[in-house]
DNA sequence: AAAGGGGGTGGGAGCGCTCCCATTGGAAGC
DNA sequence: GCTTCCAATGGGAGCGCTCCCACCCCCTTT
């Protein structure tokens, strides 16, 4: 009596689909990639053992053969581990999700947060973990920079690092946003225009601060020197409480994003002073968080999940071999109440 | 003269390695591995070989010998693409993410919205593509559940999906966090309770109306009959017109989640009822949301983040050949002004 | 002194796929 | 009728790694 061995129970190979089919791995191989040189008879023979077997290719093994993973990677630096609940990375995440799904690429999500994660994303760009990665919120002399150029990957920057504009970036026009906005509030007779800057040590924030100087100067005004917060809504509000004592007759104030905003009118709230017939504050990135604050926030709209998304597919072009230039979103004032 | 070939500057092999050292590609092997049975002085061999090419071992070849990918895969069911954007999977990942980074495992995000998407993860599934998968927002009779089941991988589910409890899981104590919720009310008198559900073709819907009946029905009253939302803010507040026409006589209302509280306190507000005075509300989630809301919202607060945590490493237990058992997380009650 | 362990080592066979290339045979061109 | 050409085909060599196993050598046991 011949006993069953203990079956491995292993997905069938294309080996199999072959010999079910009565043909060479070959042909096999070339009809799963509808690559040509295939009678009708034997694509259609091989079509259907591999339904009657269940068949499904090995990716790792199509990967090794082809040097190809079939992945993306979107690495995020930064110390906080929660920055995947930040509503902005949500949002890059939806748009570079949908981007790759188009690609038929896979979603690689890394955090360059520990120790650990930061060596985890040095292999896999040293190792080819990936077919290519895309960077962002790096910090200003951020290591990754380094490791992501000399990676023979293709790489590309989801916002600018501080300082260098990388071969390939997607952003957001955060200067021409800054600037839009302080316009505004120019337009609306404010003369005594304060800025709350997010970090200095970010492209992001010296961008918005670029902005709001260059609009200050365009009408002949002083700039407030770059009162610096940290896009925390407590830094906003800190840094609001500071300028409403050195310049207790300040008319309008610009925020570099949507939390510190929300931080400032509370601060002002707390002072007494009424927004926007006292105080008009304006800020940036139109949240959902902007619509809901009291008053309702004037904000600079930016894209952020075209960001995500064409971010995704410059590196797809790369990946495929194509030379794609680097792309600068727009942004637009979005007017409501507080200003 | 010799030309030098267009060189194809490919990353070094660990053959390269051992020829460099002297030794086999088993040693070399060995020592990247760190296995025993090699001796210092080619164990040191390989080391400075290693350093002198910069070598980092290719992880699809790794993959391919050792069957196994060295990834897991997050797969979130649903029609919206946008859903990882949602607050509550944000968090998720967050505590996904944090997990597999302690085992090593990178995470994959996949997204079974469209039928491509759908496609992509069944061939997941199917061609091992990653060592094991979590499973999150299935929806009734949900292909993928069977799918998953068939898979020879392991398969944890993030919250369970409807009717059947799969064979592992990680839920939130969704039935005995809206038990508590309709007893604080209970227990400050209100007697008049409504109910907004979510939908009622996920589990996390029907169990919070369970617990909401369990509560009435203990305390001998009559419960609500369950009054469908979507679990969005424009449900709750179409929910709560229509209570307040059948019921005006109501005397508080226990929404399923956040969102549908926000729309009931909007419709309230608009109908003239105080709340809590006249009406308290509860919500369940406690996303930051609620904090802001006017009034604070009274909530079910759930760990959300541990939801993700946990659900990962039982997932790592399984790629490890570990039998862990299923989880649910516990749930507690935020009281805040809304009851 | 012969037999019996192991540690240390390297050869080689996979893992499951792609792709180059040699081979075949029939249609087209002279 | 005989080259010429090309679609169709299958064999085989990788892709870069792991791991089994046979082998050697030296140090203990009886």
């Amino acid at each position: 009596m011949v006993m069953a061995d203990d079956p491995p129970r292993r997905q069938p190979t294309l080996e199999a689909v072959a010999e079910l089919a009565g043909v060479s791995r070959s042909v096999a191989s070339r009809v799963l990639n509808n690559a040509p040189h295939v009678s009708r008879v034997k694509r259609e023979a091989v079509e259907r053992a591999v339904r009657e077997l269940g068949y499904v290719p090995n990716p790792t093994a199509r990967a090794l053969a082809t040097r190809q993973t079939g992945a993306a990677a979107l690495v995020v630096s930064g110390e906080d581990p929660s920055i995947f609940a930040d509503p902005f990375f949500a949002q890059v995440i939806v748009g570079a999700s949908a981007a790759l799904e188009e690609a038929d690429l896979h979603l690689m999500l890394c955090l360059a947060a520990t120790d650990r994660g930061r060596r985890r994303v040095e292999e896999l760009l040293r190792g080819k973990g990936a077919d290519g990665v895309m960077l962002m919120a790096l910090r200003e002399n951020d290591p990754l920079a380094r490791t992501a150029d000399e990676a023979e990957m293709p790489v590309v920057f989801g916002g600018r690092p501080v300082g260098t504009a990388p071969r390939w970036y997607v952003d957001v026009d955060n200067t021409g946003g800054a600037r839009e906005a302080t316009e505004y509030l120019l337009s609306r007779g404010r003369t005594r225009v304060a800025v709350i800057c997010g970090r200095l040590d970010t492209e992001v924030g010296r961008a918005r601060y670029r902005g709001y100087r260059d609009a200050m100067l365009a009408a002949g005004l002083e700039p407030f020197p770059p009162n610096e917060g940290d896009f925390t809504e407590p830094s906003g509000a800190d840094v609001m409480a500071a300028l409403l004592l050195q310049h207790p007759d300040l008319d309008a104030v610009f925020a570099a994003n949507d939390n510190m905003a929300a931080g400032a009118l509370r601060t002002l709230r707390e002072a007494g002073r009424r927004v926007p017939a006292d105080v008009a504050v304006v800020g940036f990135d139109d949240l959902a968080a902007a619509r809901m604050a009291d008053p309702p926030l004037t904000t600079v709209h930016q894209p952020i999940a075209a960001l995500g998304r064409e971010t995704a597919r410059m590196l797809v072009a790369l990946v495929h071999g194509e030379t794609p230039t680097p792309l600068i979103l727009p942004t637009h004032l979005v007017r409501r109440a507080s200003a």
